[in-house]
RNA sequence: GGACCCAUGGCUCAGUUGGUAGAGCAGCGCCCUUACAAGGCGAAGGUCGGCAGUUCGAGUCUGUCUGGGUCCACCA
């Protein structure tokens, strides 16, 4: 079994060694600004490799992150910078914890989307039937309503085209934000290495019975014409009526039985009547059959518990197909198939060989090639002409399946598809994966229930195959036997080092081109694979899996995988399979799941109300750290407002870290020594705190806790700590040197740490001021310490000094305020009053309060019962 | 029908083993102070959705109800 490398891991990894890289050192600038910070650092850090991956780093020293590849159609929304710079600011923890960080970044460009906006933006459509044409160019002028056609490879050339600019695009923006992503790294979920992985899985399921084909009943986009899968679906309220009519009973004396539908248009489709088998009102109707209004064809009244006594008049007809509990009935009563809807969406032109009446199929004739609209209109006149219908429709308001990217209800339709087993029919496999998903630590831990949910709630295998034509084909062709049928049940399978392949342009092993098609030949599966078949493997293909076992030894199983809510069903889910299948094990150790970004009015945000803010916009008002700071903000899984205010605030947070950092080195550097001051070593110790915190919440993937903690230490930093010492730190008076070494050493040590915990969330602003003082990139230093801090520190301060300090001071400040002076107004005496063990720090502080508070004499009076200090300004 | 999350000052949110609530924004007042006026400082503002429990004591635990959001199932 492949990718042991986590149970060999040596049980002590040794620390890695980071290269040392020179950035370009500046002086402090006497006006520090935040604009231009994105460009010029982003130019930097790509050209010095800040984040490139040490691909001799082993397994247990590196860090590798699943990242969920964008949809390449359109643009990038908030939700997404939201999500991915949560996830960077993790990364970028790991990264100065000393990992090796593995940061890929994927495009999805493959399915749907892409096709669909490759339509609208060449005014192409794709004909599979045609033959590629080297020269051809799609028009000049667009038009929408006289799409020109194309073959599938010249379709999927102008597909490739059209993501290649939009992958630009995104990966720009990705800078601006300043993901520290290794751009080398970089896939493409229609490349030729995910098409090669994501056959070659599908093959190797194949090879253990994991895959299989099989012709079902299957819902059915008419607009897109191909099958989807339960995980794409979504439930809307749609209008709708109840139609009243009754079947007569074929029995002697049997009453009439009437039932209500939401789809008479498929009464020629019935195959049964069912009812609920206690249902007193039907009990002597089982076993006996009864005969369709207007099509005369009769049919068994059924007995079946999923059939609701309440629903309806309590008894239900069964039409092959109008909705999945049609499709439960017909498998578990073993009834016939009537089909009535082609794959386009309307009734087929020929009757059900079961309508044999000369009145049924005069009566089908009228519906014959309708849509299932027209349809419906026109047999409810029909049965209204014919006296059958019971009263008027009653109009409803109830949930029909859609496509999640349809808009035109799903219809059910037998087809032959392939499926990937996931449990849906497999209480075992079922247990498997729901233990599965316990293994992985969810962060945060309750969306794990929206994984067993889903999984318990599975009710069928994962069907895969689409049928459309930009994606990764199914690599399979099939016999064609002497007499022209296709043989199904037999597939050529090609070798694993041939992958990938396009079966309708390649010739299965043993077969000339001449024979595609033709008795005695084969035939390529015209399908493709669903894009989460692809998707599914992002952990291959990414770590390399087969291709470069020496990537992948380094990098699988993952350490995380974020991603969003709306896709545990369908993205975490379906990954979990394929590594359940293929390497049995979980594809990730963690997984960290975002919240939405909410309207301020708390709605979710969506295009069409047009209140989208692009994030272009955004960063362009607010700069990229701003931005960051906003998403930084949010708790994990949490749902957050799109909050301009708080990039404003991100924004001051910023700035306010320029100048206070400008300040702080303005002193000179002290010599090398030990911190003195009680009120310094105060700070130190305090900082030693906060650096514990915020090690143990990014630990725990929480980045918001972490950046909350160092964001109000810094604070009192400035407000407090600086305030305080800035007069001994200038050294004016030259008796204290000592007291203006321990400072300026405080303040660079506490500088230093503090740019370093503001890193992972404002990358550039503490790029820009590490540059002004320090070597090499904030981003490659090691993370503090604590207990280094606090043998830097000299000695553990006292950390109540210091907030016995800054009471004194905000008293001051106060009393100041109400006597509308300025806060640099003089004062002759200062009078403190507290009990004696804060007045005992108030005198430790002494000349460092008088500093601040531009104080000539400071009296402290001890007094009793005062629980904190008052002042008194002379 | 089942489940999850949320409900704290006007707004956005903290509140980690239960001990009588914190921050930012907005509004208000003051200060053009030699790091910072697209700034700084200060004052004011809530009893934590309702009810009932556990406890000496609950925003913080339990139950229940209400109102939001979401997932799953059903959808004749």
């Amino acid at each position: 079994m492949l990718g042991g490398s986590l149970a060999k891991r040596p049980p002590c990894a040794l620390p890695r060694l980071v290269p040392v890289i020179e950035l370009p050192q500046q002086a402090v600038p006497d006006k520090p600004t935040l604009d231009g910070l994105e460009q010029r650092w982003d130019a930097v850090w790509q050209a010095e490799g800040i984040y490139r991956f040490d691909r001799t780093a082993e397994r247990a020293q590196v860090f590798s992150v699943d990242t969920p590849p964008p949809t390449v159609s359109g643009s990038l929304h908030m939700g997404s910078v939201f999500g991915y710079v949560q996830t960077d600011t993790l990364a970028r923890y790991q990264r100065m914890r000393g990992k090796a960080v593995f940061y890929p970044m994927g495009w999805d460009d493959n399915g749907l989307p892409t096709e669909r906006r490759v339509e609208n933006h060449y005014g192409v459509r794709c004909d599979p039937s045609l033959v590629h044409d080297p020269d051809f160019v799609p028009p000049a002028k667009p038009d929408p309503k006289k799409r020109v056609s194309c073959s599938r490879p010249n379709f999927v050339e102008l597909c490739l085209e059209r993501t290649e600019q939009d992958e630009k695009v995104f990966e720009d923006l990705w800078r601006q934000v300043g993901l520290s992503v290794d751009w080398s790294l970089t896939y493409v979920t229609i490349g030729e290495r995910a098409r090669r992985t994501s056959q070659r899985a599908f093959l190797r399921n194949l090879a253990r019975g994991e895959a299989y084909a099989t012709e079902a009943p299957t819902l059915w986009d008419v607009t897109f014409q191909t099958a989807v899968a339960q995980a794409e679906l979504e439930d809307r309220e749609q209008p709708g009526a109840y139609h009243r009519y009754a079947f007569r009973s074929t029995a002697a004396g049997g009453l009439p039985v009437s039932i209500e539908t939401t789809r008479p248009e498929l009464l020629p489709a019935c195959v049964a009547l069912v009812a609920h088998p206690d249902d007193e009102r039907y009990q002597s109707h089982f076993g006996s059959t009864v005969v369709s209004p207007l099509f005369d064809v009769e049919v068994p009244v059924l007995a079946h518990e999923l059939a609701q006594p309440d629903k309806g008049s309590g008894i239900a007809m069964v039409c092959t197909f109008g909705d999945t509990t049609d499709v439960t009935w017909w498998r578990a009563l073993d009834l016939p198939v009537r089909n009535v809807l082609e794959r386009n969406g309307r009734l087929r032109a020929e009757p059900p060989p079961a309508i044999v009446s000369e009145g049924g199929r005069a009566a089908y004739a009228e519906l014959a090639g309708k849509t299932v609209k027209q349809a419906q209109a026109r047999i409810v006149e029909l049965l209204r002409e014919a006296g059958e219908l019971d009263g008027e429709p009653r109009p409803i308001t109830h949930a029909v399946k859609f496509f999640e990217k349809g808009d035109r209800p799903l219809e059910v339709v037998t087809s032959r598809q392939w499926y990937i087993r996931n449990g849906g029919r497999d209480r075992d496999l079922r247990e498997v994966l729901l233990h599965r998903g316990k293994d992985l630590d969810w962060h945060p831990g309750w969306m794990q229930s929206r994984y067993d949910s889903w999984v318990e709630g599975l009710n069928g295998d994962w069907l895969i195959s689409r049928q459309r034509f930009f994606g990764v084909p199914l690599p399979l062709w099939y016999p064609i036997s002497a007499d022209g049928s296709i043989d199904h049940e037999s597939p050529i399978v090609p070798a694993e080092s041939s992958l990938p392949i396009d079966p309708s342009s390649d010739v299965p092993p043993g077969f000339t081109a001449e024979q595609r098609g033709a008795p005695g030949g084969f035939v390529g599966d015209p399908d493709v694979m669903d894009t989460w078949a692809t998707s599914s493997l992002t952990p291959q293909i990414a770590c390399g899996w087969e291709d470069d076992p020496d990537l992948f030894s380094r990098t699988f199983p993952m350490d995380v995988r974020p991603q969003g809510p709306e896709i545990i069903r369908t993205w975490l889910f379906s990954t979990l399979l394929r590594s359940h299948f293929e390497h049995d094990r979980l594809p990730w150790s963690d997984t960290s799941i975002n919240g939405w970004i909410l309207d301020p009015d708390r709605k979710k945000m969506s295009k069409s109300k047009g209140n989208v803010v692009t994030p272009a916009d955004v960063l362009q008002r607010h700069g990229s750290d701003a931005v960051r700071y906003w998403a930084a903000c949010a708790r994990p899984g949490t749902d957050t407002a799109l909050d301009e205010g708080q990039m404003k605030v991100g924004r001051r947070l910023a700035v306010k870290l320029l100048n206070a950092s400008k300040f702080a080195l303005t002193f000179p550097a002290a010599a090398p020594g030990p911190v003195t001051e009680p009120v310094d070593r105060a700070l130190l110790a305090r900082l030693a705190a906060v650096v514990e915190e915020a090690s143990s919440a990014f630990d725990g993937y929480d980045y918001a806790r972490a950046l909350e903690r160092t964001e109000a230490f810094f604070w009192l930093f400035c407000d407090d700590y600086i305030e305080l010492v800035k007069t001994r730190a200038y050294a004016e008076g030259a008796d204290d040197s000592a007291g203006a070494d321990s400072a300026r050493r405080a303040l660079r040590l506490a500088l230093s740490v503090l740019l370093r915990l503001f890193a992972p969330v404002l990358p550039f602003t503490t790029e820009e001021v590490w540059s002004w003082w320090q070597r090499g990139s904030v981003h490659a230093q090691s993370w503090p310490e604590a207990a280094s801090l606090r043998e830097s520190g000299g000695a553990t301060g006292d950390p109540a000094l210091l907030t016995v300090a800054g009471e004194v001071l905000g008293q001051i400040r106060k009393a100041k305020s109400n006597a509308k002076v300025s806060m640099r107004a003089p004062v002759a005496r200062l009078e403190v009053r507290a009990e004696r063990d804060r007045a005992a720090y108030v005198r430790q502080v002494d000349a460092d309060l008088r500093g601040a508070g531009v104080v000539t004499d400071l009296v402290v009076l001890e007094v009793e019962g005062n629980e904190g200090v008052d002042v008194t300004l002379a």
